[in-house]
DNA sequence: ACAAATATTTAGATTTGTCTAAATATTATT
DNA sequence: AATAATATTTAGACAAATCTAAATATTTGT
């Protein structure tokens, strides 16, 4: 596969939300940034190929080949997400577009080697699931803090109120995107919580729970 | 840069054996792998990129700002190959197609980044040194082991004698090609060597010591 | 159901990097 | 120094991936 095909192979899985999906033409072209007659080229070749099915006017979907292609870059991306925070200090927000360049590189013993070298990780910086070799992988959901059964454990991936004072509470309590958190206790007289974070454990108000988005595997 | 003009650089570059020597058409086509028209149009290019001098029927050599891709490419892939032999347990031989790849991703955080977690080092696993940022580096050269004065450590990265026998040797010895020797010592009444190589120090004969080439720093 | 709006495809052009075959320049030989 | 051998360039073609503009199909609104 060319690194363009490769490109388009997942944005029809991403747009197809990882199900074998039909996506439109216009829908490609958008996400690939690039014109429906390119994209009109480019899955006819791809479905030449096998890769995809494509239907004129009907729009295109991917082969189950196809689907194993993308679930191999994802693993990828995601892999190379986690070297790059885990081993390079790149933050959260960094590593999308040099992950979106290593995807490519081709080498089935890197990606092995890899993997085992960041410890098999399950999930990626922003709580994405990693899938395996074979292209299995967990669901994961996004939830508040507060509707998570005490016992889990997450990655913060958003908050619901971006005011400057609640950014600055979080700030304070060392709270970033992309940290792990263990709902450890729930006290039911107020809802408020304790949880781990990086080794140690904090207290949160019930306010604050309300406002913090976990992602956590089903 | 694209990948292919890249690789021209490259080419160029190891041909022009570092320096700023002029190279000929055919001599880079053959170390593409393409043909000599293909060379021609694409130093065309590259000379009106500012990035090599090309006379018509003269030869092509690089300018300051193309020896200063061709230095960045040299320190991208052989970092990369340090980090594919001590990270991700990549044997001498096999890294190189990899690097290949490697080398063309575009981050300059990755790349300083990845230098330190490697302890900034200064050669790769075949003894080439690694350019700094800025695109200087030492010379090394390659000395059989009987040669170099006692003190010295280089990596191992050849034979003159290839026979079964002598290999054998080696392996019984746990002797392989990218190791780190250092010369501890030398017998002057035989010239038999005592020699440090992964920790445990082991005598060689001279006529070892005389069929081992090691690369080392001048 | 029909016209209007939207989506998609086709046709033809463009850029990049490559190739083959022919033309031209350089170098080597006698 | 003239010719033969070799090296290099030019001209023209091709494949991949893209684009614009025009043509065609589908969907939507009344």
């Amino acid at each position: 596969m060319t690194l363009s095909e490769e490109d388009y192979i997942k944005a029809i899985y991403h747009l197809g939300k990882g199900e074998n999906t039909t996506v439109s033409t216009n829908a490609v072209a958008e996400q690939m940034e690039t014109k429906p007659s390119s994209v009109t080229d480019m899955v006819k070749k791809l479905s030449d190929k096998g890769v995809a099915n494509y239907k004129p006017y009907k729009g295109v979907s991917l082969t189950e080949y196809g689907k194993k292609i993308a679930l191999s870059l994802v693993r990828k991306h995601r892999l190379w997400e986690v070297f790059l925070v885990e081993k390079l200090n790149f933050s959260w927000d960094e590593v999308h577009e040099v992950a979106e360049q290593l995807e490519h590189i081709k080498s089935e013993k890197l990606i092995d080697q890899l993997d085992k070298h960041l410890g098999f990780p399950q999930v990626d910086p922003h709580g994405d699931p990693i899938p395996s070799k074979k292209g299995e992988f967990k669901k994961t959901i996004k939830k508040l803090l507060n509707e998570v059964p005490v016992g889990t454990s997450g990655i913060c991936v958003g908050v619901k109120d971006s005011s400057p004072p609640f950014l600055k509470f979080l700030d304070k309590n060392k709270i970033a995107l992309g940290d792990t958190i263990l709902v450890h206790d729930k006290e039911e007289f107020d809802g408020s919580f304790d949880i781990k974070i990086k080794e140690s454990t904090i207290h949160i108000s019930n306010q604050i729970a309300t406002n913090l988005y976990l992602k956590i595997t089903e």
